[in-house]
DNA sequence: ATAACATGCTACATAATATGTAGCAATAGG
DNA sequence: CCTATTGCTACATATTATGTAGCATGTTAT
């Protein structure tokens, strides 16, 4: 029942201490949980729209995020399905230019793939 | 011997498209994945020094960790240790922002708890 | 040279997490 | 009432993480 979802000044896989940061990162460190919140960015969306969404991940671990996220006070429920909160949305614009980055980074990966100098 | 890193345009641990911001969440999404790029952040590490700054992590992860980031090219080796490649830097600017922000949400998420309105 | 460290790991047993499939209870519409 | 959809829970299996021990290599310090 009880499944230990990461709190700040609480001990969280990782970290004794408790520090926000490192609570943080436990808490987005756990498989989908940045997904989620990626999805959720744009609009509310039900249980099973962000399982699609999240190509089909089991509903196990996605109501798990969900209960933790929500927890944490990230995501929320409405009568529109889960969305983010306020804290949510101020954590998606840090995230957000993650995605123009990552894509310059997949491509300079698959150079150097194609291209592994020694410089 | 082979531990599946995730790279753009293959398939990861929940996505099967290979979308690069879903491989960068995977790659992230791991444990200590994000604490040890935040560690590297200010100066380079020896693998014994990240594991101590990490409270102790199991040299077993701290290892797999570092050779996906090595072939992520996140982070690279060097005679001063692990230390952040550029994009690794780049990486961590958008990181940074969340240490301050970790601390509003954990004072937040404390004020909920003593104090649980319903508003 | 040699004993005494420290460093960067690997091995291995155990515990915790995630996946995937099935399916159920509760609503909504026809 | 019948059918469909939604938000889950159960459960077996597979994948990941933890924690401890310890080894090979390199570096002082004697």
């Amino acid at each position: 029942m009880s499944e230990k979802i990461p709190a700040p000044g609480q001990p969280v896989r990782g970290s004794k201490t408790g520090k926000p940061i490192m609570v943080l990162f436990d808490l987005l460190g756990r498989s989908w949980a940045l997904g989620i919140v990626w999805q959720l960015s744009d609009k509310p969306m039900t249980f099973r729209q962000i399982q699609t969404a999240c190509e089909q991940m089991s509903p196990t671990i996605l109501n798990r995020r969900l209960k933790e996220l929500v927890a944490s006070a990230i995501v929320e429920r409405s009568d529109q399905g889960y969305q983010l909160t306020d804290k949510g949305t101020e954590l998606f614009t840090f995230l957000k230019p993650l995605g123009p980055w990552s894509k310059k980074w997949a491509e300079q990966l698959s150079n150097d793939k194609d291209n592994p100098d020694k410089s």
